[in-house]
DNA sequence: CTGAAAGCGCTAACAC
DNA sequence: GTGTTAGCGCTTTCAG
């Protein structure tokens, strides 16, 4: 932090701005609109609202009010809308990180069909954390926000609840909380691990590695499930290795996570993950020594533009995004509608793909 | 799209949610709250609001309240008190791709300086199209958001004129109309660009391709014209791509890119105008021929993690992610603060670093 | 110290 | 066909 600020400096220039005066909207309402046109409020509402036709009102009123309401470039305070509505067309995404490429992808992805049905999204990132999450959804439920699509850390089963209770949509996706019933949408976790770790073993690795997060949440329990299950199934003994989640940047990580996959040769291959510790991995093994990519065989949990660049292209275990966030508007869109009865929770476990690149084929040089 | 699907299906599984009412909110307003405390909206607002001191409420009425309304985890509706106070306490940083890298790391740091203030930021991906970019404008306008951040497309002038003129702090960043006054933070590009071209000369490079964007933005002009200021000074021809930004994903662009890397070897370095470019180019190199980087000479406009981690590292022109953004919440606090007032627009230019990696390094190989 | 009441801008039931 | 008006939940002035 401070050392990048070193090669820094700034300049600055002052302009003074001589705001024009003349042209500042003149806080147009429904009201000065009705007054300068001698009509009603309710008559420009309900042209505005598009429901001239249907409460019969003249075609030259409607006409009126459009053009004026255009030439001033009116646009109705939907601060006031919401209030009265109880709407805000407003839906909450929250995920760990929205800089991190699987949640950004998807973040776009349900920015854009959210759109399309009037929908504005709104991004946060709880890193995981519980007093992050928690101020978060609090702040948005008192904002009165429509719905809310989560990857919940692990102690916000509560605050979860309270949004259900409170008739807020709420559809969780990555993980869920195993005894509360919620929408969710999720990978097949196990069968992705353990597919990817078989896929390890077919090629001829026998000495395994699994580095994860230390965590009780679901997914992370599934993933490393599927690698024992596939190791053991192939009479092979589970190594893992566990790093706290907030400790991924230290130093001291770097240390253990080098430490186990270089000391005394152990390892003839890893599986991560999370793409995450991939990268921290990647950058430690390019920092020791390129050679090491030739000898390890490597498989990673999310997939990654990067993947198919790196020297080896990497193999990973790919989430199908695009309907990772259909699934999770179209509940979310279900909830929306259906509202006000009695709602069915909808879980969806999706399937992933496992591309296979270079990392993982067994290199000639067996030692 | 329509491959990745072939690939999955779901499975799905219903479970029917008894909501239990017994526990609904009973959706609390300060006058429900009022009444059964029998007190009046005022005080209670009062205490709520941490006035309670200084409206000289006595000890008991404001515990009464705060532990009441602590058992009921009441909060209050925050619509109504933007309708009430003008005020909604939200910022909208507008990017063109929220999952950029670049974009992402300065939304985070934004996101954080904001929290402290009490400010939520809304971000939003614009593609650099100017009907969405005046869509999410508007909409966020008429939400009555306090602020704007906005990297702006080319043609969204107007809309930035109408902020101003309706009294909403805007800065922009990355980019400015040269002809009209806001406050703004951007980097020195023509001076980074020259320094970045510089440094490849200086290793000996002589036929240096630039590969940009078409584009008509002052920061995409200013890359330009440092690159050509650098191969002048030193008496050497220059080569351009301008790739059109629409097409950067496109079969034929990527043609192109290869065609103009290799054709005829007329090329014995590149620099990029901006990182998605260069992750194109990565790829089509990495696609072709792997010897193609150790031959050819690359430096790249913004930085990325995976720049440390390529097979060879990537030299590039890393902007202060941290300080931009700190400069951009900086300003943009003081115009939230002084917003009445008749306010004199700021311009912050930065200096970017050139970090050197082993891409733009002469290599022994010379043809 | 506390309460009454106006009003933020909009919607929609009801009135004419 | 169009107008009147009662709130949505909150803040804040003014009264007492």
């Amino acid at each position: 932090m401070f050392k990048l600020c070193l090669f820094l400096f700034s300049s600055y220039s002052w302009g003074v701005a001589f705001q024009n005066s003349l042209m500042k909207n003149k806080n147009h309402t429904l009201k000065s609109i009705a007054s300068t046109l001698n009509l009603s409020v309710t008559t420009i509402s309900f042209v505005l609202n598009g429901k001239g036709k249907e409460k019969k009102i003249s075609n030259e009123v409607i006409k009126k009010v459009l053009d004026y309401v255009e030439s001033i470039n009116f646009r109705p305070n939907q601060v006031a809308q919401s209030l009265r509505t109880g709407k805000t067309k407003i839906l909450v995404f929250m995920v760990e990180d929205i800089s991190n490429y699987f949640f950004a992808k998807i973040a776009r992805i349900i920015e854009d069909l959210a759109y399309d049905k009037g929908y504005r999204v709104l991004f946060c990132s709880n890193e995981n954390d519980d007093t992050r999450s928690r101020d978060l959804i609090h702040l948005f439920y008192e904002r009165q926000v429509d719905g809310f699509i989560i990857i919940p850390s692990p102690g916000i089963k509560d605050e979860i609840e309270m949004l259900i209770k409170n008739n807020i949509p709420v559809v969780l996706f990555d993980r869920y909380f195993e005894d509360l019933d919620t929408s969710y949408v999720v990978i097949d976790n196990r069968n992705a691990a353990r597919k990817a770790t078989q896929h390890l073993i077919d090629n001829d690795f026998k000495r395994i590695g699994f580095i994860t997060i230390e965590s009780q949440q679901n997914q992370m329990i599934n993933r490393q499930k599927g690698y024992i299950e596939a190791m053991e199934n192939s009479g092979l003994k589970t190594k893992i290795l566990e790093i706290p989640f907030r400790k991924i940047e230290d130093q001291n990580t770097k240390k253990t996570i080098k430490k186990f996959l270089m000391e005394g040769k152990e390892l003839d291959s890893v599986f991560f993950a999370t793409n995450y510790l991939t990268r921290t991995a990647l950058e430690i093994i390019k920092e020791v020594d390129q050679s090491l990519f030739e000898e390890l065989g490597i498989v990673t949990f999310d997939d990654n533009d990067l993947f198919k660049i790196n020297t080896p292209t990497i193999t990973a275990v790919a989430q199908p995004l695009k309907q990772i966030g259909e699934e999770l508007m179209n509940i979310m869109l279900n909830l929306l509608r259906e509202e006000k009865e009695q709602n069915g929770t909808q879980n969806i476990v999706l399937n992933s793909e496992l591309i296979i690149r270079n990392s993982s084929i067994r290199k000639n040089s067996v030692k």
